[in-house]
DNA sequence: GTCTATAGGTTGATAGAC
DNA sequence: GTCTATCAACCTATAGAC
């Protein structure tokens, strides 16, 4: 029995998703997951079949529950849910996340069209934008499905974007801006979507 | 006198943009880049210099002439120019681009931090976004800079993401949003945004 | 300027001992 | 389950002939 505190199997995937988001997926190498987990170059073979494999666990584990919080977000929000409220049951989960060490990874998620399409956006978040849009659609019944669908795809980019450049973000404004403080990051861009949601076609 | 049309330097340059777009900076080889160019694998190291050089010529042939337009744009709506017209300024130099070859690209370099920050991000935007903030603070004297430069932000994501995603918009919305229709894009995300930059504390 | 050839290093994946 | 050792393929970059 091995005093480690966690198993081969974990350590793999916290090391993985660690590199994941700081280099991305193609420039992170097996040897430099094994390294880092300080784990046998052999066991991430034997854990997980492939590469492609390990990335899609890395990916699965922290999406499933991060739309599961989405969806109990959304129902708690009663059977007519206000624009704010389906904006924050949306972002919420994603960005009030606990750990800064995940944002990245979801950034990178977001960023890596090949990756992302297939496994994440066809698997994990296809059910759950379609009942998204309907929670819109609801709210929102002046706005046709295809205006929402073209407003969540820039809330969700607007999201992405400050996931995947949460690092960089108060280089880029000379520190006037600290994506570190979660909830009012995502205050401001509830804010924001919600206005733009809101939006009417003449300006 | 060779019967080719484009001379070996800027065959190069068209094929590692197409191929950088399609599959990114890391897992673009330099190999992949010489057999799409149909040129010798030694030419791309005599007429640059490494593979980060000509990743940074790549980028800044591109978004040089953008960043133009948009100081072009902004200088032509006059000494007090509206959100709209600041918004435009910024947008539709990147999104109205002619060829849906370009847009691939722009979506690489936003997503990737570690070549984003340094090749792009430092050198070529950073003075761009500050001309910008600064118009609109003059825009909308009631908003601080720290707020300006977060809704820029998350605007800058939304373009981002729909430029990195232009491919697959279509296949996440079951063909209703089409990316392809540039001035329909370009309006609706200025619609999106001049009501984010709009919105006020209280929703 | 363009080519061949190759050095020197890294990669993903596996075979086989323990 | 974990290890060592290794394969075959790939990579960037360069040296040197033409």
């Amino acid at each position: 029995m091995t005093h480690r505190a966690l198993d081969t199997k974990t350590r793999i995937l916290d090391a993985a998703e660690k590199l994941f988001g700081d280099k991305g997926f193609d420039t992170t190498s097996l040897r430099n997951i094994t390294t880092e987990a300080d784990v046998n170059l052999a066991a991430v073979n034997y854990h997980f079949q492939s590469k492609d494999s390990l990335i899609a666990a890395v990916i699965a584990r922290r999406v499933e529950p991060i739309n599961q919080k989405r969806r109990e977000m959304l129902a708690a929000a009663g059977p007519d849910p206000t624009l704010k409220q389906i904006l924050m049951a949306f972002l919420s989960p994603i960005i009030a996340q606990d750990v800064s060490l995940v944002a990245p990874l979801i950034g990178r998620i977001l960023a890596t069209p090949d990756v992302c399409r297939v496994q994440l956006f066809k698997k994990h978040m296809l059910p759950v934008a379609q009942q998204f849009t309907a929670a819109f659609q609801k709210a929102l019944p002046d706005l046709n499905e295809t205006e929402i669908l073209w407003r969540l795809t820039f809330t969700a980019g607007a999201m992405a974007h400050i996931m995947a450049r949460s690092v960089h973000i108060p280089d880029l404004t000379g520190g006037k801006c600290d994506p570190t403080d979660r909830p009012a990051v995502l205050a401001r861009l509830v804010t924001f979507a919600a206005a733009g949601f809101r939006a009417t076609e003449a300006m």
